[in-house]
This record gives structure tokens, C-alpha cells and sequence, in this order.
RNA sequence: GGGUAGGUGGUCGAGUGGUUAAUGGCACCAGACUGUAAAUCUGGCGACGAGAGUCUACGUUGGUUCGAAUCCAACCCUGCCCA
């Protein structure tokens, strides 16, 4: 089974680019491929998962990864699909982001080895163009038209599309270019979402006179609904514990829908694709359980094991019976004469007194184990008899108060 | 540059002088039911306040009025058509 089948089979990708030439390319021996992320935060989000999955497919495969840190397009904000235009980031922001991402990669994929990644920043190269060769030589080779029949500027052109926005095709197709010369790279994976951007990239390349650019992209990863998945009341699932703790990042998992188990477990596990098949063929109770290796597997991949059994072992503590309930998040407050109002708000299980107020009327909160009617309740002593107190809103979100 | 339609809460979208903190959908939160699932039903969803209540909000700035998201003026921004 090659590379390609492989993917296909834990059902990866979306689209490809010449089929036959690409599986041969990829049968023929190792080749150097590209997956872009833009540095807009310290962190990567669920939504980079996958790609570097595939990445790390295609790398034990024996082909070498590049990551291209779009410090240079990150500026421009890619139109396809969203409305807002991103906010210029400084060149030192968009440095120090780049260092934080690269721990985040490096648990995909190796730096190590003879096909040991290799990281780039396009500020490195696109921040000295020069606009008139650039227009010249790149942008002689595009057509307005075809761009505008793309379907990532279609709900564009509704709402407003300016020509700076419309350039970062122009641009991410020069990174391939740039890459493909440079590095030899030949193939580039993205998101589905980046279809247009990477064929844009392929055919700059073969105009030019090369014929061996492929492009690929691969599933977003929706709910049943086609929503896409990785949103939490708080905004993006972050692979960094300090935007979103392991615990949070377990729980995520743990209670996804049914329907997405097969999913997920093929697209963000290890797991054998014959064994998730059976894991996700179960039905009531036991799929339940399926979710619960789901949740850990996932965890392991991206905090490491020791973070996964925290985790799983504050989910059961918190969930199941007893266990060990250090791990769950927590909050040290200076006076445990706290009111329940301020306690909530500081623990952000409510975003203002107001709505701490609403849950505590609808019966949302309770404090260990304790229903709480009263507003008004301020915390004691004997709330701490355990030397903590722990606080539950709704079902599942728990959070423990400390001396 | 000319004409024209617009800019409303997380989002979409009503409202066109006074019970309008602003209908409704979506998103989100809680309750019931359950399997930490889905679906369904119920309640909530600007901030502050224990509460009565207070404050801040309908592109920006001024104005008219007892009273404005709603009327007027200027400005900023966006779509569409023409050039």
C-alpha cells in the first residue's frame, strides 16, 4: 500500500492534483513536500492538527517536511472563506511565535535525521520583493478571471474583496515557487479551504517551465452538522496548555457527538485504521468507553502521556468514582471568605457577577456537591474542610478552590 | 468622479420619534431526559448592584425635541450601477 492509500484510507484527503504523476513521485523515492501555518498566535490550534498528521505520514514515509511559517502572508490575511482582515502583527511578535510553534510541530514531526524537517519563514524572502519584478514575473501568469470563478472568492465578491487580499494567492503561490527552486520541494498539503491558493502555486510552477508540483489537501475536520469542529465557549481548541489545559483539551474529546468517533479516531489518532473501525462500530455504553480512549489517545499525542493520565484521571475522579483529584484545574484564592459570585467569576466559570447570578438562579452551580440557591452565599472555613472547596457549573465543568 | 442602497448586540437580521436593553433565527450557557453522546422540551443570554435600580449601547461627531437606533447636518466606511 502506498502513501496515498494509506491516507486515503483513514480518510484524509479531500482533492489532489495529478493523481498518477503525484502516487508515482511519492512511490519513487523521497521527496521534499511544504505545509504552511501562519504565526497569527503563540500557538497552534486544532485546525493544525491535521495537517501536521499528514505531515507526519508522509515523513515516516521517508519524505522530508518543510514548515513554512507565514511570517510575510500573515501580514496580508488570507480572504478564502473568512470576512475579517487580520491585524498586522510586528516582526518580533511573529519571531516569538514562530519559536513557540516550532515546540508544538516538533511533536509530529522529527528534526532529526536525513529527513529531518526543515522550518522556513517566508518573511525571509517575500518582505524584499520588489513590487514591479514581482508583477512582472508572477503576476503575468495569472488570470483575474479564473481567480475570480474560485470558489474562495465567491462569497467574496459579495461582501468586498480588495486587491491586497486578492495578492495572497499571488504570494503563497511565489512560497511554492520559491520552495520548489530552492528546495526542490515538490508538493504542498493544505486544508481544503487552501484548494485555489495551492493549484494557484502547482500551475505557477509548471508555467514556468518545471512539471513535477503537485498539490493535496486534506478533510477540515466538521461535525456531523458541517460545523467546523475545535470551537469551545472559549474560542479555539489551543495545543498549548496555557491557552486551553490538558484537562479542558480531554474533555473536549470526551464528549464528542457519536457520529464523530469514526472521524476522529482515524484523522487524530495512531490507532490502526481496522481497529478503529471496530472501536467505532459500537453502539450505547460502549462507544462511550471508545470515547474515553479517543479522548486519552488524543491528549497523549499532543501534552505526552504523563498530561493524558492527569487528565483521564481527573475526568474519573470529577466523573466516576473517587480518584485522584489534584489534577483538576484549579484556583488558589487569598480569602476563603469569598462570595460564590466573585469565586465564580474568578475561577472564569462565569464571565461577569451577572451571569454567575443567572446560574446560580437556574440551579447551575453547586459547591462540593451542594446546590447553591443562594446569591447572595459567601464561602467559609467549613467549605474547606478538605483543605479545598470544589465548584461544579452545570455538569461537566469543575473547578477546585485552594487555600 | 456621478448615481444609489446601506452601516443595529457574538453572528444573521427586524425595528424607522416615547412600555425599545432593542422582535426573531443561529451560536452560546443552564435545567429536564440521557451514556460526560445526539435529538427534543424549558429557561437564560450588555455591565454594575443583594435588591429597588443605575450606567453604557444601534458607524463617528454635532444638532432638533420634554424624549432619538428612529428626524436633520457633516464626516468615515461598505455594496451595487455608471464613468
Amino acid at each position: 500500500m502506498d502513501i496515498i492509500e494509506e491516507l486515503e484510507k483513514r480518510d484524509y484527503i479531500e482533492q489532489l492534483t495529478h493523481d498518477k504523476e503525484l502516487r508515482e513521485e511519492l512511490n519513487k523515492g523521497p521527496i521534499r513536500f511544504y505545509v504552511g501555518i501562519d504565526p497569527t498566535a503563540d500557538s497552534l490550534h486544532i485546525g493544525h492538527f491535521i495537517s501536521l498528521m499528514i505531515a507526519s505520514y508522509l515523513q515516516k514515509a521517508g519524505h522530508q517536511p518543510i514548515i513554512l511559517i507565514g511570517g510575510g502572508t500573515a501580514t496580508i490575511g488570507d480572504p478564502s472563506g473568512k470576512t475579517d482582515m487580520r491585524k498586522m502583527l510586528s516582526r518580533e511578535e511573529l519571531d516569538k511565535n514562530a519559536a513557540a510553534l516550532k515546540k508544538q510541530i516538533e511533536r509530529f514531526v522529527t528534526f532529526e535525521g536525513d529527513n529531518g524537517a526543515i522550518i522556513v519563514n517566508n518573511a525571509d524572502w517575500l518582505l524584499d520583493l520588489n513590487y514591479i519584478d514581482f508583477m512582472r514575473e508572477i503576476g503575468s501568469k495569472f488570470s483575474v478571471n479564473k481567480m475570480l470563478a474560485a470558489e474562495c472568492y465567491k462569497a467574496r465578491l459579495e461582501t468586498g474583496l480588495t486587491f491586497f487580499e486578492m495578492g495572497y494567492m499571488l504570494l503563497q503561490s511565489y512560497d511554492f515557487l520559491y520552495l520548489h527552486d530552492k528546495y526542490g520541494c515538490k508538493l504542498e498539503i493544505g486544508g481544503n479551504d487552501q484548494w485555489s491558493n495551492i493549484i494557484g502555486g502547482v500551475e505557477l510552477i509548471r508555467k514556468i517551465g518545471a512539471d513535477d508540483s503537485y498539490g493535496l489537501t486534506f478533510k477540515l475536520l466538521t461535525t456531523a452538522e458541517g460545523k467546523k469542529m475545535g470551537k469551545t465557549e472559549k474560542g479555539a481548541l489551543w495545543l498549548n496548555p496555557e491557552r486551553t489545559s490538558p484537562y479542558e483539551f480531554y474533555q473536549y474529546w470526551r464528549n464528542i457527538g457519536d457520529s464523530e468517533v469514526r472521524k476522529v479516531l482515524s484523522m487524530l489518532t495512531f490507532i490502526p485504521m481496522d481497529e478503529v473501525e471496530k472501536l467505532s462500530s459500537y453502539k450505547d455504553e460502549r462507544i462511550n468507553e471508545t470515547k474515553k480512549l479517543l479522548a486519552y489517545e488524543i491528549t497523549k499525542l499532543i501534552h505526552g502521556e504523563e498530561e493524558a493520565k492527569k487528565a483521564e484521571e481527573a475526568s474519573n475522579a470529577l466523573f466516576g468514582n473517587g480518584g485522584d483529584i489534584s489534577n483538576m484545574p484549579s484556583t488558589k484564592i487569598e480569602d476563603e471568605n469569598i462570595s460564590i459570585l466573585d469565586a465564580l467569576v474568578l475561577t472564569n466559570m462565569a464571565s461577569s457577577k451577572s451571569q454567575a447570578k443567572t446560574l446560580i438562579s437556574q440551579g447551575g452551580i453547586s459547591l462540593n456537591d451542594n446546590k447553591i440557591e443562594d446569591v447572595q452565599y459567601k464561602l467559609s472555613s467549613k467549605d474547606f474542610e478538605k483543605g479545598y472547596a470544589i465548584l461544579k457549573k452545570g455538569k461537566k465543568v469543575f473547578h477546585k478552590l485552594e487555600k
